[in-house]
RNA sequence: GGGUUGUUAGCUCAGUUGGCUAGAGCGUCUCGUUUACACCGAGAAGGUCGGGGGUUCGAGCCCCUCACAACCCACCA
């Protein structure tokens, strides 16, 4: 027995994993590789190739780490795309990836260190890399496999890991060009620094939270006395209280702070120009307290006359907008705080402090020399680092960064020029949004885990002439000679994600010199969530780099959220795990039920009950094909015993020969022999054979139209209703009867076909159980579109009609098993007529007869079929009050499309079709109620 | 402060240029074990589409407004 009698995924999901795997199906069928094999000079390829390719790269997941189910969703998204393009005949590449995840590993192998008593700063940089990537080696290979459990029909043989040589080689080479074009640069700036892991960090890694703080006041005195007392207002300003004369003569300003300890770097206080309090103080002097210096009030915007006192201390080494403040007036900046957290450059009674302690002592200090002057609960929002939740301390630091304003405004050409587009289509303004904003990128990290940076610092004085910097690939040494000239290479590390901006060109191999029909990507996608972080620096680099977008198309997606729509964390305890799932309902149930209800962009919840409704589908398909499989076989039997004439004894119901096609006048044709798919050649014998092909047909273009516009979710719905709700329950149910078979092999043939992109291994196992099918469904063709009747097509929906009618009605009477106590009596009805034994199939009464005499049992509600239950005039009675309601609601119906008849504007500006339906409907609905009201005169 | 997105059945969500009686899955209830499937079949209940206004013959959909929720960016001395 081919088929059990259920389908069991992990029986057979590794096996065709591996059969998938081993047959080199996973790999494009047109090279990516240099295609001019002639030497002719011309890409040999180069006509039509993009257009007969379709490529996607994997977002790289964590090479260490294990896959979580925001890439359970990455992969069920990508892969159905995959496929689908794989089957509708393009050379599909999708190409994966192993990230070295720079910073996330980073943290992971220290804390590893931490565990076996050691720092990394017993290390040498180039001992931690070479260690490090040992761990992640002993590591990697979890991930991978989970991608397999998953069905990603993936090139493997192309994955690409973050550190390959290519892709540093390419990095180098970007580096390079924005090196010498001034696009990289090195300065002093403020970075968002984490004192615990001793590195900085780009503005989109820091994590903001709001949290409760305290805004001291802190009074700084004039140094000079202003003029006289009376004739100028107060001297003092804010509220500074009475104080003891003999100390000083003159006014002062109230500053208010968080952070009391930077007062020790301050360089000025500003004010506000405009605010008139202190409009005359502007340019005088105040004296720092603690610290003995004297600084400047100067006017500047950035100090807001509402908050506060109005008066704030400048600290340009220890604050953005200090910084910005200092460079607008070009103030000093005095670094007091090092990258360890304590306090330098200080007077000696703060030195060496943390920066904890400091504000304690600096707080007590200011109190006994009577400065405090208030203190106030506020809140305020602090960057912290995402990972370990540290407050980020703004350092000043020598780094390299990215002048992105050029890259970015090449960047909005091209996306303003439409060419890539957006789903959801409104990210594309946020993306413009963010490009018109975008500062200056820092790419150094003070992490060893990643790509060297490759430049190297002159460490020879004496040779002024030579630049301080020179660029250089050779990062495995770390001091090179140039010109006889030292230089000594930079420690840091690149920004992760400056490299991996480079994701589509060098996953694909895109070269200057070599056409490559797989660039630009046919799609990108990847989470919302780093929109910013990756997709924006992808957008720049491509164009940068390669003068062209590096996608054509992004689709988003939001995060998997539980299924109450919260966020997932370890805290919560409310994580799912993709792979728990896989291993309880199978591959294709977790795809299936995460893709259910997901659109673009959107932060969705996520249930196991959606893989429990998967995993039924997975089931339901493998008993149809089970059903199939053995009518096929039953039929093949009886083929070989008798004649098959005597097969053709079959009639066809309802139907007048004289409308048959072409294609029906073949007559059955029993086809035996194994046949490649879509090559088994069928006819229609009835009604319900021409309404499956409609409406398989339709979910074909459903399915396309939504491929199409990345609506995975309506594609799977399309799929499950045309498969359970018409295929099994009507179709098939209807086909005990006939037994079409080559109609029934063309049909699942397609069925699987189109569901095989979001559910590859059940549709994978049934075709190779079945015993008519070659070769992988994977590699199989997109069906083509079936022929049937239609006019054939429409009289089965009225036997639908007819039976769903029977069926409520059957149930609605009183009593239980009701079908099969009665029978149906029919009266001048050719419909019903001619189709006695699907009627009786279907709606399981023991027999239908012609109506004899007077109309007797209860007539089912439908306006155009004599049809009755034959029930005892008892059971009638008894149906009454069921009657009249329905004639009432009927009657409900009715008066609200008369009503829309009546109103003239509606017949006169509507659309004449909508018109005529309405007035169809009136008249069927008219004709519904007079044959019940006969009904209940009856009784 | 700037921006984005939601609010439709008990729950999670569809509903694409405005058009018939607003759909699905899960859950609930009733009936049924008929040799493809109980991971099943047949049927049912359940919605003033967040509130208010407007445009229109017609609004879940378009416009205005309010409320609530979530997210992103900037700022918070």
């Amino acid at each position: 027995m081919r088929f059990s009698s259920s389908y069991e995924p992990g029986e057979f999901e590794s096996d065709i994993y591996g059969a998938w795997e081993a047959s080199g199906v996973f790999e494009p069928t047109i090279s990516s590789l240099p295609s001019d094999n002639d030497g002719d000079g011309i890409d040999d390829r180069k006509e039509g190739g993009a257009t007969n390719t379709y490529s996607i790269v994997m977002p790289p997941p964590n090479a260490n780490g294990n896959l979580h189910i925001g890439h359970g969703l990455t992969v069920a998204l990508e892969d159905s795309l995959i496929r689908y393009y794989r089957l509708r005949g393009k050379s599909a590449w999708y190409i994966p990836g192993a990230d070295h995840a720079g910073f996330e590993t980073w943290v992971v192998y220290e804390k590893e260190l931490e565990k076996h008593g050691h720092t990394r700063f017993e290390y040498t940089r180039d001992e931690l890399y070479a260690s490090v990537w040992n761990f992640v080696a002993e590591q990697r290979g979890n991930m991978e496999l989970q991608l397999r459990a998953l069905g990603a029909s993936c090139s493997w043989r192309d994955l690409t890991f973050t550190l390959d040589e290519n892709v540093i080689d390419q990095v180098y080479t970007t580096f390079e060009k924005m090196w010498n074009d001034g696009l990289i640069y090195r300065g002093e700036k403020l970075v968002n620094f984490c004192p615990k892991h001793q590195t900085a960090f780009a503005d989109i890694e820091v994590e903001y939270k709001d949290e409760p703080g305290t805004l001291w006041e802190i009074e700084y005195r004039l140094v000079e006395e202003p003029a006289g007392p009376s004739s100028e207002g107060p001297k003092t300003w804010a509220s500074a209280p009475e104080r003891p004369e003999e100390e000083w003569s003159g006014g002062s300003l109230i500053v208010s702070t968080t952070r009391p300890e930077t007062l020790l770097g301050d360089v000025a206080v500003a004010v506000n120009p405009d605010d008139a309090r202190y409009k005359d103080l502007i340019g005088k002097m105040v004296k720092l307290p603690l610290a003995n210096r004297e600084i400047p009030i100067i006017a500047d915007e950035h100090a807001d006359p509402e908050y506060g006192t109005g008066a704030v201390k400048i600290t340009p080494a220890h604050d953005f907008d200090d910084f910005e403040v200092g460079e607008r007036h070009g103030l000093l900046r005095i670094q007091v705080i090092t990258e360890d957290g304590k306090m330098f450059n200080v007077p000696e009674e703060y030195y060496g402090l943390t920066t904890a302690e400091c504000r304690k002592k600096v707080l007590k200090d200011l109190k006994n020399q009577g400065l405090l002057k208030g203190e106030k609960k506020i809140s305020h929002s602090v960057a912290h680092c995402y990972k370990c939740g540290t407050t980020i301390e703004p350092m000043l630091k020598e780094q390299w960064f990215v002048d992105v304003k050029p890259l970015a405004a090449e960047a909005i050409k091209h996306l303003e020029n439409d060419e890539i587009k957006f789903f959801p289509e409104n990210k594309k303004h946020v993306i413009i949004n963010y490009f018109n904003n975008l500062k200056d990128w820092n790419i150094s990290r003070q992490i060893p885990w990643g790509i060297a940076i490759p430049m190297f610092r002159k460490i020879d004085d004496r040779a002024t002439d030579e630049p301080d910097w020179i660029f250089d690939r050779r990062t495995n040494l770390q001091e090179i000679e140039k010109a006889g000239v030292k230089y000594i290479r930079d420690e840091d590390t690149v920004d992760t994600w400056f490299s991996s901006s480079h994701w589509p060109i060098v996953s694909t191999n895109w070269t200057p010199e070599n056409y490559n029909p797989y660039y630009p990507l046919s799609v990108m996608e990847t989470g919302a969530d780093i929109l910013f972080a990756w997709v924006a620096r992808m957008i720049m680099m491509g164009i940068y780099v390669t003068g062209e977008v590096p996608f054509k198309e992004v689709y988003l997606h939001g995060l998997v959220l539980d299924e109450h729509g919260k966020k997932m964390s370890k805290s919560k305890g409310n994580v799912i795990n993709p792979m728990d799932l896989v291993t309880k309902y199978g591959s294709d149930a977790f795809r299936l039920g995460i893709l259910r209800g997901r659109s673009a962009g959107m932060n969705q919840a996520f249930s196991e009950n959606s893989v429990i409704s998967g995993r039924n589908l997975c089931n339901k398909l493998w008993n149809i094909s089970r059903l199939i499989q053995s009518i096929a076989d039953e039929s093949a039997e009886v083929d070989r015993e008798i004649d098959s004439e005597v097969l053709e004894t079959v009639s066809r119901e309802g139907y007048d020969p004289s409308e048959v096609s072409e294609a029906r006048n073949d007559g059955p044709e029993r086809t035996r022999s194994k046949k490649l798919q879509s090559n088994l050649s069928y006819t229609t014998l009835n009604m319900g054979e021409d309404w499956i092909c409609r409406e398989i047909n339709q979910c074909m273009e459903q399915v396309e139209k939504s491929m199409k516009d990345y609506r995975f979710s309506e594609a799977v719905e399309t799929l499950y209703q045309t498969i359970w709700d018409k295929y099994a329950d009507w179709f098939l149910e209807s086909q005990k009867i006939y037994k079409n078979v080559p109609l029934l092999q063309n049909t699942l043939e397609s069925l699987l076909i189109m569901l095989h992109p979001f559910a590859p291994f059940v549709t994978e196992a049934i075709w190779q159980s079945l015993s008519w099918t070659n070769g992988f469904i994977m590699t199989a063709k997109w069906p083509m579109k079936l022929k049937y009747d239609p006019i054939s097509a429409e009289q089965f929906e009225n036997i639908r009609t007819i039976v769903s009618e029977v069926r409520t009605t059957l149930q609605s009477l009183p009593g239980t098993n009701n079908a099969k106590k009665y029978g149906l009596l029919y009266d001048n009805d050719s419909l019903v007529k001619d189709n006695l034994l699907l009627i009786k199939t279907l709606t399981k009464v023991p027999e239908i007869n012609a109506l004899e005499g007077a109309p007797r049992g209860l007539r089912v509600a439908l306006a155009n079929h004599e049809l009755f239950l034959d029930v005892p005039e008892k059971v009638v009675s008894e149906y009454r009050d069921a009657l009249t309601e329905k004639i009432l609601a009927v009657g409900r119906e009715l008066d609200a499309l008369n009503a829309r008849l009546m109103n003239p504007s509606y017949v006169e500006k509507a659309p004449q079709h909508l018109v005529k339906e309405t007035r169809d409907l009136v008249n069927e609905k008219a004709a519904l109620i007079d044959r019940l009201k006969l009904q209940l005169d009856l009784i």
